[in-house]
DNA sequence: TTTTAATAGTTGTATATACAAATGTTACGT
DNA sequence: ACGTAACATTTGTATATACAACTATTAAAA
């Protein structure tokens, strides 16, 4: 099979390795992956609330269903989601400590898992494998 | 942020950009990617039939649901399905002329697709980075 | 031969993704 | 002020993914 064939089939296969071993990662948490990243966005926010369509422009898929992802959050009680007084169209959701807590408790994990994959090449190859993925994925023109 | 953080996001972007182009490619012929998947599993069958446990294990994700994507193909008389004379627990798909005209009207597009990325590196870089994907990937233990 | 276990598929539920349509709110043009 | 456009979010529908439960058929055990 030709090279640019098989590094499709690569990087498509190597990211669901990848997720697969981040899914079993968070599946104690009743997290899924999606509301793992929403969480991430509202902590990096540092206080600020966050309206919805902030958090969609963050999330790496530019998924629809921020309103689902965030649903799923409130029952849980990872988040609250309040109508913002100067702009009643928009929507402030801000992270809760529960939610806080949970990241905490998951960080340690998380780096484990970048770790995990990292430590099989050296820092530059890793490096190059970074450089090589830019430079694959942007058009020319 | 540090490389082993920055290659997984790298990963997971690079993945979408092609996906996200992939879909682009096929949304006018009415198929998905994953009907496509199987299209190209019972092709490559030439003209045998494919048992569903036989298409399950050849999709990229090992995914469920074999069952629901072949009756969306069947829907599109894109393959046929019938109960294995020989064993009645199995099932026996098979892909139609009509499925083989939308492969093959596809296939330069899908072509081009692969051309399109891959042109943005050398060969070398290419071959590179199909070596490091692999070794990234694999867990030494 | 009857029960049990293994195999092959199907169905159900929850979540996620893609896209379009609908709702409510604010801003703009006249 | 009124109608229209732009904006922010929600809702609906179809597809896909993950997992568990269920059905049917065949194979193996007792």
């Amino acid at each position: 099979m030709d090279n640019a064939k098989k590094v499709i089939l690569n990087i498509m296969y190597t990211q669901n390795v990848i997720q697969d071993h981040f899914n079993e990662l968070i599946k104690p948490y009743d997290l899924s992956g999606e509301q793992y990243n929403v969480l991430r966005i509202l902590r990096g926010q540092k206080g600020n609330p966050a309206n919805m369509c902030v958090i969609q422009e963050r999330m790496l898929a530019k998924t629809s269903n921020t309103t689902r992802l965030v649903d799923k959050l409130l029952l849980k009680d990872f988040v609250t989601r309040n109508v913002c007084p100067g702009n009643r169209r928009k929507i402030e959701v801000l992270i809760t400590q529960k939610g806080l807590d949970v990241l905490k408790e998951l960080d340690p994990k998380v780096d484990e898992h970048e770790r995990v994959f990292a430590e099989n090449i050296s820092p530059e190859e890793l490096e190059l494998l970074n450089q090589l993925l830019e430079k694959y994925r942007t058009q020319e023109n």
